[in-house]
DNA sequence: CTGAAAGCGCTTACAG
DNA sequence: CTGAAAGCGCTTACAG
C-alpha cells in the first residue's frame, strides 16, 4: 500500500504537509499543494481509514441501527443513507436490531470501541429510557446521534422524522368522506411511540367527523402481515360492522386484504383499506394499495446534512420534519 | 476509554501480557490469565478495534456488497449474514451497489484503505471480467473474498450459492405435469449468469417432456415488477397462448399476476404461476404464490464458517451450493 | 512464560 | 508556510 511518505517523498514535502493538503487546510502554499495532490493522484494515494481513524479520534463509519433490514421501510431508508453519506466519504457499518432492546444494549456496549463517526438510530420500537445516559455519554464522546424513526428530541436526540399525525388524519379523513364508516384502526399503539402518533390522527379525524370512538373497531397490532390478517379475521368472526380500516402499516394492509380475500369480502367495493408507509410493492398487488407517502430521500439528505455541519462543528437542528401525502390507488 | 494499559496496570502484567491472554494466545501462565480476565471485565475493556486493525492489519469489518437492498433477496441475506458474522465478532459494513458496475468498480478501488477482513459480493449482475485481477490483488493482501449470489468459483473466487437449475426444472416439470402448458418463461437470461442457469432448467424440463422451445414463450426480462408486467401484456396483446408462468424471480412473479388480473384473466384458474426466492410478502399476497424457496441461515452459516476458517488459516472450500424446494400455494 | 521496545499509518501541536 | 517529532492504542518479533 502507498503512504503518506510515499506521496510525500514524491511531491518533495514532509507527510505533514501531505496531511494538510489532503485535509484541505488551507496554510499550504499553492505550489507545493499542486505538487501533493499530483503525487497523490499520480500514487494512486488513499488514506488508511484506520489510522486515520486511531490518530484523529473520529472515524469515517457511521453505525446505522435499524428494527429489520428486512422491511421495505428499513432497507428502502438504509439504501438512500447509504448513497447520501457515501457522497460525503462516510461508510455505513449496518447493524439490524431485529426489534431487540437486548440487541441495542449489546451494540451501544460495543460502540466507544468501533471508532464511528456517529450512530443513527432507525428503529419505531421504544427506546428504553435506561439508555438515554449512554447514548449521551456516547454524543459527548464527539459521536453524532440521529433518530431516524421516531421523536427522541426531547430525550436530547436530534431526530428527521415524518409527520405521523397528520398523515394518518388524512388517510382516515378520505375513508370517512368517501363514506366508508365505520373504520377500523389496525396497528401498534402502545409499543411505538410513532404507532401512537398515528392513532392519534385516527381519533382526530373521528372527533372531526363526530364521530364515536369505539373500542372494537381499534386493534392494537404489531407491524406484520399475520397481526393485519389475524385483526380482521377476528372482527369478521365477532360480527363487527366496518366499512373502512385504516392500517398503521402497508404489512398490515396487505394482511387485511388477504383476511378480507379468504372471507369474500371485496377491496374497495365492499371495504376500502388505507395503507402507510408507500412499500414498494404497494403499486404491484391488486387490488393496489392506497397509502400514505414516505420520502427516504429527504430523510437521507438530512442525514447528510447533519453530519457536514457536525463536521464544520455547528449545532445539528434537534428536529426535522418530513410532510406525507396520501398515494390514492385502488384500495381506497 | 479504557485502554490496554489500564488492563495491564490492575492486573500487574505488561500490556504484551494482556494482548495475549484477551487474543487467546496459549503461552500465558493460568494466574496471569485469570488476572487479566478479571481486570479487563471489571473495566469493561473493548479493544480499540482501529488500533487493532492498523497494528495487525486485518480489521473486524466485512462488506457486503449487495445489488439493491431494497429487493427481498438481499435484504434478508443481508439480515442473516449480519447476524452470523455478529457471533463471530465481524461488523458489516454495507455497500448498495445498485446494480451498477461502477459502483463495484469504486468500491474496489477503496477497498484496500478501509482495512477490512473481507468482502462479501451479493449481485447476481455480471461481475466485469477486468475487475478479476482487482479481486486477486485483494486476496492476495489478505482479504478473504466471497460470491454469495452467483457461482465465481471459476474466476478463483469462493462462492456459496443456490442451486438454479435444478430449481427451476422443478417449478416448469410442476407446471407441466399440472397440464399447464404452454408455459412461458420471464426473467433475466442474458445479463445475469445466475438467470441463464434458470431458463436452462426451463429448457430442460421442456426438453425432459418433449416439448418444443418456442421463442415466442421467452421473455428476457430484468426482475422487476413492471418487467413481469410487461411481459404479460405483450404476451396477452399478441394473442400467444399460455397457462403457466415460470418466473425468474417473485417480483416478476407479481408484476405478472397483475397484469392477468387486469386483464380479467384469472390466477390460478386460467393460468398457473410460479415465482422464484419466496420472498416474505409471497405468502400474503393474493393468491398466494407458489415459489422456490431460498435458505439464507444456510448461506450465513457458510459465510461465518468461510471466516472463521480464513482466520484459522485453513482453505476456504471453492463452492457450497444449497438446494432449494417447491413451495406450493394458491398460485400454481 | 514474560516484558521492553518497535512500529502499523496517519495527524497535530510545537517550533521555527 | 513547513518540518521534525510525538503519539493514537494496539500487537508482535526479540530477548531473556
Amino acid at each position: 500500500m502507498t503512504t503518506v511518505l510515499d506521496v510525500a517523498k514524491r511531491a518533495g514535502v514532509s507527510s505533514a504537509t501531505v496531511s494538510r493538503v489532503l485535509n484541505g487546510r488551507e496554510t499550504v502554499n499553492s505550489q507545493a499543494r499542486e505538487r501533493v495532490l499530483a503525487a497523490a493522484l499520480e500514487l494512486g494515494f488513499q488514506p488508511n481509514r484506520m489510522a486515520q481513524g486511531l490518530r484523529s479520534g473520529r472515524g469515517r463509519s457511521v453505525a446505522l441501527l435499524v428494527g429489520d433490514i428486512e422491511q421495505n421501510l428499513y432497507s428502502a431508508l438504509t439504501k438512500h443513507v447509504q448513497a447520501a453519506l457515501g457522497q460525503i466519504g462516510l461508510d455505513v457499518l449496518l447493524y439490524n436490531l431485529n426489534h431487540s432492546p437486548d440487541r441495542l444494549r449489546s451494540f451501544l456496549a460495543l460502540a466507544p470501541s468501533l471508532g464511528l463517526r456517529g450512530i443513527c438510530l432507525a428503529t419505531t420500537d421504544r427506546i428504553p429510557t435506561e439508555l438515554d445516559e449512554t447514548l449521551m455519554e456516547l454524543r459527548r464522546g464527539g459521536l453524532t446521534i440521529l433518530s431516524l424513526a421516531q421523536r427522541l428530541d426531547e430525550r436530547g436526540i436530534p431526530s428527521i422524522v415524518h409527520e405521523e399525525f397528520a398523515a394518518s388524519l388524512l388517510g382516515v379523513r378520505r375513508l370517512l368522506e368517501t363514506g366508508r364508516s365505520p373504520v377500523l384502526y389496525v396497528g401498534r399503539i402502545n409499543s411505538s411511540a410513532l404507532g401512537a402518533e398515528r392513532y392519534r390522527g385516527y381519533r382526530a379525524a373521528l372527533a372531526e367527523a363526530d364521530q364515536p370512538l369505539r373500542r372494537e373497531l381499534v386493534h392494537d397490532a404489531v407491524f406484520s402481515y399475520s397481526a393485519g390478517y389475524d385483526a380482521i379475521q377476528r372482527s369478521l368472526e365477532a360480527g363487527t360492522v366496518f366499512r373502512g380500516v385504516q392500517a398503521g402499516s402497508d404489512v398490515i394492509a396487505l394482511g387485511a386484504m388477504a383476511a378480507l380475500h379468504d372471507r369474500g369480502v371485496r377491496v374497495p367495493e365492499d371495504v376500502a383499506v388505507i395503507g402507510f408507509g408507500n412499500a414498494d410493492w404497494t403499486a404491484h398487488v391488486r387490488p393496489a394499495i392506497t397509502t400514505l407517502s414516505v420520502h427516504h430521500e429527504a430523510t437521507a439528505t438530512a442525514v447528510r446534512s447533519a453530519f457536514e455541519m457536525a463536521a464544520a462543528g455547528a449545532e445539528v437542528p434537534m428536529l426535522v420534519t418530513i410532510a406525507r401525502s396520501l398515494i390514492v390507488r385502488q384500495s381506497a
